[in-house]
DNA sequence: CGTATTTGACCTGCGC
DNA sequence: GCGCAGGTCAAATACG
């Protein structure tokens, strides 16, 4: 996967979630009990329902919660090794193959649900769980609305610079520490009116070369058109397309991003994507050429590599 | 001067 | 109950 159709990428993970079957994929997925783990069969989409089950065992599994920040695992080592040695091939992560070669390892999709929000949010994560006595939530969010369901969906990238650009606009609202990693994880808001989207980005501890991106929410609103000399106008007008015209899954387009020489027909044909994406679509192209490359999305791996390529006790 | 960022304080959840 | 850690707020500051 190229640089540019990293970004391509990175901008449909974003926006997918304006997709109602996202939403559905989310909800069914979120109600199902921790424990379960669909093993009898495993589409890709299994695997990512299985990863909403198991936000919190993702976010170990990737670094994100402190605790378990070392299990940014060799496996993915082995990735950015594969990166840096300037690869651009793409090797889709699936349930009957182990990473060997790849810039794209997985992705994740989770929501927040109202009865398994304890379970899967450990740390108090959840950002509309907090209700201040003393200050009135600035963003005068309400119970009702804090038991909204927000899907995430995050990944790894190979990049230099910390906040990736998307198209959208973002107000950095809070920084911490991240226990165990010299680098600290940054909050960002989406700028634009009434839109609720965060997202978190750190660095990844393991691998100081990669970046790690939640997004949580999806946006309300197009692109922004004002956004770096009129980013939105440097996207294919498909993008702007109604739902039902764009992929139905954000892994549908993963898949195809990472592999599309790896697509029967049928998932082919459920796939828009390949419209979306003009060859010549990369509208920070040349900001981030040799700069950003995305080498994991959260989600496959769990299901898609062995545990023990995952996590390595201390 | 308006907007974005920084940063310490504060809140919440969880484990002990 | 206490301490810790993640997440958020908001005043101060920086920046264009």
């Amino acid at each position: 996967m190229s640089e540019h159709e990293f970004r391509d990428f990175y901008y449909h993970a974003s926006t997918m979630f304006h997709n109602d079957h996202v939403d559905d994929m989310f909800r069914v997925s979120s109600s199902v009990s921790v424990d379960h783990h669909p093993s009898s069969y495993m589409s890709f989409t299994d695997c990512l329902h299985s990863s909403v089950d198991e936000y919190g065992s993702l976010e170990k599994a990737f670094g994100l919660s402190p605790s378990s920040s070392e299990v940014f695992s060799s496996p993915i080592e082995g990735l950015n090794q594969t990166t840096n040695q300037q690869s651009s091939e793409v090797m889709a992560i699936t349930p009957n193959s182990s990473i060997s070669s790849s810039s794209t390892e997985a992705a994740y999709c989770e929501e927040d649900s109202e009865k398994n929000n304890k379970d899967n949010q450990p740390k108090g994560s959840d950002d509309g769980s907090k209700e201040s006595p003393k200050k009135g939530m600035k963003g005068a969010k309400k119970k009702d609305e804090r038991k909204q369901k927000e899907p995430r969906f995050a990944f790894v990238t190979k990049s230099e610079v910390d906040h990736l650009e998307d198209g959208y606009r973002w107000r950095k609202y809070g920084q911490k520490a991240v226990k165990n990693s010299p680098y600290p994880r940054s909050y960002y808001r989406c700028t634009t009116q009434k839109c609720t989207v965060k997202k978190r980005v750190e660095r990844s501890f393991q691998d100081p070369s990669t970046v790690i991106t939640t997004y949580e929410g999806q946006h309300n609103h197009p692109l922004p058109t004002t956004l770096r000399g009129n980013a939105a106008a440097l996207f294919p007008p498909s993008m702007f397309a109604p739902a039902t015209a764009r992929p139905s899954f954000p892994h549908e387009l993963f898949m195809q991003m990472a592999a599309p020489h790896q697509m029967n027909n049928q998932q082919a044909n459920g796939v828009a994507a390949a419209s979306m994406f003009g060859e010549n679509f990369s509208p920070y192209h040349h900001q981030y050429h040799h700069h950003h490359r995305q080498v994991s999305d959260y989600g496959l791996l769990q299901d898609m590599v062995p545990s023990r390529f995952l996590k390595h006790e201390p």
